[in-house]
DNA sequence: GGGTTTACTGAGGTTACCTCATCATGAGGT
DNA sequence: ACCTCATGATGAGGTAACCTCAGTAAACCC
């Protein structure tokens, strides 16, 4: 098989799953990055900036500015880490534990709707093609 | 299988594959976007600018961004459309086909690299399974 | 030939990142 | 205790790759 050609089909989908994405979540006025900062944050719960980072795999700089934004929609706040006084902890308001749950299924149900087409067994094999993609 | 969680993977091994590419496109110093639509001119030869816009779904003001970034390059040029007079044609220059030819075998051999961990069985399930998805 | 549509482009904006420099703090060696 | 080096966050400033909106010129249609 041509590999070229599946690096095209690949990103033809990601585009498309991409664009799926950002418009479930024109509800809640939240970019895909926020939406992603907000899950990490739920699955997470409090994390410093740099751990925000790694697991959003982005510069600790740009954590910085995504805690700003969360921060300025009142879904996440900023405490002192009392263990570290460099470092800061990120954690998910009221409002922000809402917003995680609501996205949290509306996500679900997009991509429910978007591997629709496929047959369990489908996205049983498309699991495990993209595991194999990531370990590399 | 969870639709969520695929989504997910997905998202992730496309994060990596963009990653690569931009990499293995260093050498020439151009970005992913401006590969794709060199790529794009290739195999269409000329084209118009709202063509090339479809080409590379994006809005039609973004491929005359396109277009005077291959021309400062050096590697396309715009002609007026002989049947139009409002069109612009944009053709590759002698340098605009080598480079497209030299970024056709990087990409290739990237995604040679990339895809290196499925076997001819995996891949095939692969292609099959993205096109169940661009079909929706 | 007047109204609508189409092709491009200037102006200006957005998102989601980035690097580099700075400053406070922490951790390890001597 | 002191010095060095590493780490956490952030200000300043930059980039890529898009976007919309408004304008102009040309083409199409009745």
């Amino acid at each position: 098989m041509d590999a070229a050609g599946l690096s095209e089909a690949f990103w033809s989908v990601a585009h498309d799953l991409r664009h799926r994405q950002r418009v479930a979540l024109e509800p809640w006025d939240l970019s895909p990055s926020l939406a992603r900062a907000l899950s990490v944050l739920s699955r997470h719960g409090d994390i410093r900036l740099s751990g925000l980072a790694d697991h959003l795999r982005i510069a600790a700089r740009s954590a910085t500015e995504v805690a700003d934004d969360l921060a300025r929609m009142g879904l996440a706040e900023r405490h002192p880490d009392p263990d570290d006084r460099r470092a800061t902890l990120l954690s998910l308001t009221g409002k922000g534990r809402e917003t995680a749950t609501a996205i949290k299924a509306a996500r679900q149900a997009e991509s429910e709707r978007f591997f629709a087409s496929l047959t369990d067994a489908d996205r049983a094999d498309l699991t495990r093609l993209l595991r194999k993609l990531r370990e590399e």
